[in-house]
DNA sequence: ATTAATAAACAGACCAGTCGGTATGGAGGG
DNA sequence: CCCTCCATACCGACTGGTCTGTTTATTAAT
């Protein structure tokens, strides 16, 4: 791999895990094996510029595996709970959220930086959309899709957050279910 | 006000918009008119142990605000749209969000400090527990309460993520209107 | 030989936290 | 009434270290 690419990649890892300014360069380039000098030959314009680079390559990620989920399941419903369990599988092996999320990011950065402001925004939005598409799939009206989506993207971000305070899964787990129930009404 | 109380004033505000790293002692002290000796006069045990006292500050000012909306209404529904139009008011006018959430923090510190951590959890538990509580009275089972309690907390705070990074009030606008529709189910 | 990629040393700003010293105001003894 | 004593509150220069970003020099590949 690449160096650059290889940056972008630990670096999103560390960004999801500590946030933007709670990881340093010096932390990253070390985790890359290489030095302040090949980082700005590959980033001129900085850490910001990395940021965004990060939250490009999250977006490919995030994208690409949820819709795989949405296109495996046939309804939203069982689509959103083989989601959600993946997230949970997840944060009891890595210990820490690493998919899906990005909220230390945007707490910190939205007020500060609006160029990523935006890419978050773009990031919530696609991952909305999928929702949204496959509830229009099920029969909702386009409108009740919109927002049941962003109930969903709501729900599941604060759950992380919970999850991230608890120490434990047990918040996505009844965040599953009482998505579970609202899906099955409509 | 005395110093330290002025300290806690202004750093829980400080934090809340920009997160713990993201604020230096040297801004907070400015924005107080005071001097690292007396900070460490008052806080002897530093940073952190302010981000603690900020966190019971905040405690007690989200718990009577929220307690009084939930005895000023009869029912959960009722008071939880009042309470996030509150949320909205308060994001229009300060531009940023400084009530009811701590995400920044959250995200920041949840894997650092244990401390930290378990005054998050206690924040967001006090609130559930509000909600809960008032589910009860309205009839609900003190599982399903709970459940939706958290729900609740959950898509608030998520929705409030999706207001920063859109720079918009909407996606909580929406959340109201889901979690009135779920309040009305039971 | 030229150019992309990397390394290493460095600069300057900023960070949390420390330390010696100063001002204030109340208590108690003469 | 006055003076000493002392705790509290406060000040601001300073320390050691980290931060992002720059510069210069060297290596590797074409």
């Amino acid at each position: 791999m690449n160096s650059k690419s290889l940056i972008i990649d630990i670096a999103t890892t560390l960004f999801q895990q500590k946030g933007y300014i709670g990881v340093g360069l010096n932390e990253i380039l070390k985790a890359c094996n290489l030095s302040k000098g090949s980082f700005y030959h590959h980033f001129p314009n900085g850490k910001e510029a990395l940021l965004i680079a990060c939250l490009q390559s999250m977006e490919e990620a995030i994208m690409t595996d949820i819709e795989g989920i949405f296109e495996r399941y046939p309804t939203t419903e069982e689509a959103t709970n083989a989601m959600i369990s993946k997230l949970i599988v997840n944060f009891e092996t890595e210990g820490t959220i690493t998919g899906y999320t990005f909220s230390s990011i945007v707490s910190e950065m939205a007020s500060l930086s609006d160029p990523v402001r935006n890419a978050c925004a773009q990031l919530y939005q696609k991952m909305q959309d999928i929702y949204s598409n496959k509830l229009v799939e099920d029969g909702l009206s386009q409108d009740t899709a919109n927002s049941i989506a962003l109930m969903m993207t709501a729900s599941i971000e604060g759950g992380m957050m919970l999850c991230l305070t608890q120490n434990a899964t047990a918040p996505l787990s009844v965040i599953a279910k009482n998505l579970s129930y609202i899906l099955k009404e409509f």
